[in-house]
DNA sequence: CGAGGGTTTGAAGTGCATCAAATAGTGTGG
DNA sequence: CCACACTATTTGATGCACTTCAAACCCTCG
């Protein structure tokens, strides 16, 4: 079990196996009796590759908590081309906005790597919204909180090149002091991180070994090694409006 | 007065003179009291152009609601590149995160069009909030708007080219019916509208013949004439998960 | 009228996508 | 344990969209 309340980006590049629901920070204000009744009514099921758990347009009826595995986000036009949202690993969350509102699927989900995702009924929450105010802000914060990444996301997407937005990403999944540095795995397939990052499978490859050059991290399959992180966040926070470490999200991994 | 209940993009391009805070659908669940405190607590600023409201990293005191004029939500980074959030105009709002969470601003604000801005002492929402339950889920649904402006924002960004994002923005400022066409006014300068698609005005210029030349709109100035807008849907929706008409704006123009 | 922006146009450069093909890695059945 | 199939990843070559720099044009407003 990996404790939510002090989760961070690590806990996708460590992989957790399993996830307990109760220590979501969304839930940190909710009481004992509701907490038991999310976990006798939520469903959890088990998720093959290749699954796709909900569809663009459908009517909401769950939030979703990802215990374990991988899911991928996203939109798709008529001639097929995707446009990834977001790759989620466990203990994100996602289709928060159906905690309150009727609503139909902004995007596509669909599992990437076999795991278990626990679907809890939307009517559920929207009573507990009703009934426990402190709730409703954790809500709101945590909607509040996806809407800030995005923001963030759509500045690196025009001041970034492939690069540094792979280095913000690794800046992320390290998530330490200054200077240090570290050595962690990449949370799925070089193919996703780039999807994630908005870039071809070719650019991505390309663009690792470009910061591979400029900031000398060690690759080795997925495997990455970082001596000096300064030497990452001077690449690439450059490009920027916030400075490292940035302190954009700090509420909690939810989406 | 424009009334924002029934207020659309088109109210943009329409250029309305001033607006009436009470009819902002974020208040169409406070009583009359709170209205009236509105009224009288909140300051109605004057803004010259070029003036800053606020700056990227100050607290969040205040929320923001354009009577008139025209504000400009940039990011910047040290080298003093911009990344353009958003331009709003009459009736638009900003800094909704603030209403219910201490925080700092994301972005900065800039007038570039001379008007009439209010701004409400967020300690006065914050209390709303507490006592308010349905103010509290309609500052939920204001803000869970943005969020999917913005992960609308970002697919437009990686599958429409510049020529398609223009028609898209053009189909928000006309928001008619299939078939029906009409004239408008660009509701700012052809350069902000460039930023505001996060394009180089030069690349404006271009993409805005090439629109011309693939769906037969006139273009004299910053006055638009659509005679069938299913040419320029077609055009531009087709790198766009979402079908027209978009329905992914009903709740309000806020931010 | 003339100064100063906004807008357009031209020419050249850059970053990423695309297409193609080679290579590495992984899981399968024999 | 190996050979095979299949996928992921890398590398090369080329093309396209957008940017950048430069200059002309246009419009507005003192």
């Amino acid at each position: 079990m990996v404790n939510l309340m002090h989760g961070n980006l690590n806990a996708q590049s460590s992989q957790p196996d399993k996830v307990d629901i109760y220590l979501h920070p969304l839930f940190k204000h909710c009481d004992d009796n509701f907490i038991k009744t999310l976990g006798t009514i939520s469903r959890k099921i088990t998720c093959e590759k290749g699954q796709t758990l909900l569809f663009r347009g459908d009517k909401a009826v769950f939030f979703y908590l990802i215990r374990s595995g991988c899911v991928k986000l996203y939109r798709e036009t008529i001639d097929g081309t995707l446009a990834v949202v977001d790759i989620l690993t466990a203990g994100q969350v996602f289709c928060e906005i159906s905690i309150f509102e009727k609503c139909h699927h902004p995007y596509n989900a669909e599992v990437v790597e076999a795991g278990e995702v626990i679907m809890i009924p939307v009517e559920l929450l929207q009573e507990e919204i009703k009934n426990n105010h402190q709730f409703a802000l954790d809500v709101l914060r945590l909607v509040a909180n996806h809407c800030r990444q995005q923001e963030r996301e759509l500045e690196h997407r025009s001041l970034q090149n492939a690069a540094q937005r792979i280095g913000c990403f690794f800046l992320r999944l390290l998530n330490r002091r200054e200077g240090e540095g570290g050595t962690f795995h990449l949370p799925y397939d070089k193919m996703l991180v780039a999807s994630r990052l908005g870039m071809q499978p070719e650019t991505f490859s390309r663009a690792l070994a470009k910061l591979k050059k400029e900031t000398g991290i060690h690759i080795k399959g997925s495997k990455i090694k970082v001596d000096n992180i300064s030497n990452i966040a001077k690449y690439t926070c450059s490009a920027c409006s916030s400075e490292f470490p940035c302190k954009d999200l700090d509420f909690s991994k939810g989406r």
